[in-house]
DNA sequence: ATAAAATCGCAAAAATGTTGCATTTTTTGC
DNA sequence: GCAAAAAATGCAACATTTTTGCGATTTTAT
């Protein structure tokens, strides 16, 4: 799952427009697994300008969307945590067998719901609880063993 | 008072030349009061080739005679802190008065003693206390006086 | 859909950083 | 001190990175 949505509500609430090599330069910061330098930068995002992805790179710094590091005199950038992708999870309440939940349109309209509010959403956190398939099957056998139990009593 | 002294143990104790664009380096470093671009100290260092200042200062990173931070961008660079210019006091015992020692002389034979020690100094600290000017006078009145006193009884 | 505002892409220039090698400086061992 | 050896410099060309102005395009808001 992308955080594209933040960026978004970020872009907006500051009255900034939301553009290609914006969104690029973005996706490209999400992929990466290691702090990318700007020339690695600019070589990944082949439908953006260099010139503009500069531009963005500084942007992006102004509003702590990134951090930066040095590393042999050389700056390396990183999305900050709260734009890092990242998902959340499921948790079954008998068996405690959890799984990740990645979904765009769960961002999305989490966003949505903000900004409908008159919010612009920097962070969310969300438990989810239930009952896997095999615990919900196994607990449906009991309550008819337990249906039957009652019958005979 | 300078530290380049320190500088010429230092480089003296890698096995490491000591040559002029290294002390002019470490001299602009020295003086300057603020973090400096690379691009600043190749003009402030005049009769340092450019490509000699990019190495002294690739030299004095890996030393740790520098430390870097980065400011948009763009690394910055300082002494440090065991480099940076100091200086020793002496305090009059009786009024409390401080004032600064700043002697190249005796840094200079701090590092030489510490040398022919077969050590390579790195730091040091230097108490002085003693009696300013004014106090010795008052209190060479105070033993007259006394003496007279003694004389009386 | 349209006008206004924001941003982009381009291309040229400036600034910054790097490299190989002949020459000079520094160090070392008498 | 001096000569030989080792280390580092300066030079000059080159490579890379970053900045800039401006017309064209995209985005936003009505």
């Amino acid at each position: 799952m992308d955080t594209t949505n933040s960026l978004i509500a970020l872009l907006d609430s500051n009255g900034l427009s939301v553009t290609r090599p914006r969104i690029e330069v973005f996706k490209a910061l999400q992929m990466a697994k290691e702090p990318l330098k700007r020339a690695e930068i600019v070589s990944l995002c082949k439908k953006a300008d260099r010139a503009s992805v500069y531009r963005t790179l500084d942007l992006f710094a102004k509003l702590h969307i990134t951090n930066t590091q040095i590393k042999g005199w050389i700056p390396f950038i990183t999305l900050a945590e709260q734009f890092k992708p990242h998902h959340h999870h499921i948790t079954c309440i008998n068996c405690g067998q959890a799984k990740p939940i990645d979904s765009d349109e769960l961002e999305a309209i989490l966003h949505l719901s903000a900004k409908q509010l008159g919010f612009t959403m920097q962070h969310h956190h969300i438990e989810l609880t239930g009952l896997c398939q095999l615990c919900a099957q196994q607990r449906g056998s009991q309550e008819e063993l337990a249906l039957i139990h009652n019958h005979k009593s």
